[in-house]
DNA sequence: GCCGTTTTCGGCCCGACTGTTTTCAGTCG
């Protein structure tokens, strides 16, 4: 049983626990435990054995005695013995019902009471019927928005991904922005944390007109933005709204003295939050979306700025991007945080593809995008002729790439003076055996040969990692693009032996690829952290297909941050394209 | 159920909004 398994168990026991109407802080006790599972990057079915020491579960923050033996149980066994004891009283089927807006633990609860309803169908046929109203607390305004949240639930209840996300809040922050009196929008919550994907929008707004005497006025501009499909609530300072994509956006108007307080409040994470409040408290500090204030005559101490805030509760600046309760409290109070990478310490960008097989661009103007974005040098790689949708090359349309590539090369280099390389390479197809689609004395030619699965799917999931393995062994490969694999991490999520593959990579010195566009990234932080762990060579690169996909990076930088990366972490920050030459694995 | 710079017992984060309410419980973030 592998983590996100265990993790997922544990908050479903959380869930059951809750509608059990159980203690909450037990309930809380669960939930941490499964987020502090979630978390950790070696697989703990490993550390639960009759026969590994006990004492490694126990280590974990948030495992104690009790969650090491459920942890125990669940490996053992597949289950635990609350959670059975829970699924005797309840059903699983209604913990979908608690994703549904407005249902919590205590309306689901009550409906199965009441009427035995425990999964969505009979949930809507006893909207549908009237039968809710009949209930306590549960008029017809409930039911009508009930109805309207399980048709959307059906719709869609997928997140959105971050780059997306990202493009919707500039949209939005503009059309407020254009409201006099309003100085600076920033988006809060899972997209400031630099999730992969986010749930919802959160937009803090402040200027002269955030005001609280003034308020009004800007929250009824914000509540008939004309992109709003639905407002979902208008309060004093606070709109929420869905737009026809269905993705929900919470925007709040501060006054600028809370500001700070607000947006620490808002990036959370909620784990962060809760450890960072319970810090105040035991300092005789009491913190709140509003400021950070004395508990015995609530003088405020902070609130204007996130520094203010972290450095009046003794710690350093914590970059938003590691607000998970994974440890930074601890290290911005030893100030032991490490000094993250960010986008200008990257100094190139080494897989790309041009027009000779499915990129749009030529290779002079993907330097020269390059160039413009503050690189130092580029690889081209195109895909070989195993991809033959993407017009993937030969061996001799490889050659005669290269040899074109060498030819631009050598013309910017005079025209900028040395301030952009471009490489040669090849993105390389690991065919199902192990094998690579071109052959060795091409692959001698090149400066970046990257090899990556991305054929041959209908083959056994099982042997993708063996497949992997036997592709970095041709001495010929540098760089292992796609190491996840991840369109087959979305059918089977947990049939590549990653961390096989990462030690190996290790071993060889075969540098591992996290793919900075968010359609196509590989590594999440769990992935980026446990190369980390292995000692593997890690690059960074936008795979762009097009000029401006090399904006791309700057989600991949933020991937590399909540991992907790620095720029020597990252093999494409050295300066220059020779300096990386020799950080790679040597050639043949 | 976890945890310890007052603690192995007695704590455990904070406030807004909604709906059905004449004072609040439940949900949400």
């Amino acid at each position: 049983m592998d983590n996100i398994t265990i993790a997922r168990i544990l908050d479903e026991t959380a869930s059951l626990l809750e509608i059990d109407a159980a203690d909450p802080f037990r309930i809380r006790s669960y939930r941490r435990a499964a987020e502090a599972v979630e978390q950790q990057t070696t697989q703990l079915a490993t550390l639960a054995t009759p026969e590994s020491d006990p004492k490694l579960l126990l280590a974990i923050p948030g495992i104690g005695k009790g969650m090491a033996a459920n942890i125990r149980d669940l490996v053992a066994t597949g289950s635990m013995p609350l959670r059975e004891e829970l699924l005797q009283k309840y059903k699983p089927t209604m913990l979908e019902l608690l994703r549904l807006p407005g249902m919590g633990p205590k309306t689901v609860a009550l409906i199965w009471s009441a009427l035995q309803v425990s999964d969505i169908d009979a949930l809507e046929a006893a909207a549908k019927a009237g039968h809710l109203n009949r209930l306590p607390r549960l008029g017809e305004k409930f039911a009508a928005k009930l109805l309207k949240g399980i048709e959307d639930y059906r719709r869609n209840s997928s997140r959105f991904r971050i780059d997306q996300a990202h493009e919707y809040a500039e949209k939005i922050s503009a059309l407020i922005r254009a409201f006099p009196g309003i100085d600076t929008i920033t988006p809060a919550g899972s997209l400031r944390r630099g999730r992969e994907t986010v749930g919802d929008l959160d937009l803090l707004v402040t200027g002269p007109a955030c005001e609280p005497n003034v308020v009004a006025a800007a929250v009824d501009h914000v509540a008939s933005l004309p992109l709003i499909d639905k407002l979902l609530a208008k309060g004093q300072n606070k709109v929420s709204f869905t737009l026809r994509n269905n993705l929900q956006v919470d925007v709040r108007l501060l006054p600028r003295a809370s500001y700070g307080a607000a947006l620490q409040y808002f990036t959370g994470s909620k784990m962060h939050n809760v450890a960072l409040r319970q810090r105040a408290l035991k300092q005789g500090l009491t913190l709140s979306e509003y400021a950070l204030a004395r508990l015995e005559d609530n003088t405020i101490v902070a609130a204007e700025s996130e520094e203010a805030i972290y450095n009046a509760l003794g710690l350093d600046y914590i970059p938003p991007e590691l607000r998970e309760n994974s440890g930074e409290l601890e290290a911005a109070a030893n100030h032991t945080l490490p000094h993250l990478i960010q986008l200008s310490d990257l100094r190139g960008d080494l897989h790309m593809h041009t027009n000779a097989t499915d990129g749009r661009d030529t290779i002079r103007q993907m330097a020269e995008a390059a160039l413009a974005r503050g690189l130092s040098y580029i690889a081209i790689t195109d895909h070989s002729k195993a991809l033959a949708m993407t017009n993937g090359l030969d061996d001799a349309r490889a050659l005669a790439h290269i040899k074109r590539i060498r030819e631009v090369n050598a013309e910017l280099q005079q025209e900028f003076d040395g301030r952009i390389t471009i490489l040669p390479g090849i993105e390389v197809d690991i065919l199902a055996d192990g094998a690579l689609d071109l052959d060795d004395a091409t692959l001698a030619q090149m400066d970046i040969v990257i090899a990556s699965v991305h054929s041959h799917f209908s083959q056994p999931i099982e042997e993708t990692t063996n497949r992997v393995l036997r592709a970095i062994e041709n001495p010929h490969v540098r760089i292992l693009g796609h190491p996840t694999g991840r369109l087959i991490l979305k059918r089977e999520p947990f049939a590549i032996n990653l961390d096989t593959i990462l030690r190996r990579a290790a071993q060889l010195g075969v540098a591992v690829e996290h793919n900075a566009h968010p359609a196509r990234a590989d590594l999440n932080d769990l992935n980026l952290r446990l190369a980390k762990q292995h000692d593997c060579k890690i690059v960074v690169n936008t795979d762009a297909h097009a000029t401006e996909e090399l904006d791309m990076m700057r989600y991949g930088v933020t991937q590399l941050r909540r991992a907790w990366l620095t720029p020597p972490d990252i093999l494409n920050t050295q300066p220059t394209a020779q300096d990386l030459l020799t950080q790679l694995r040597p050639k043949p």
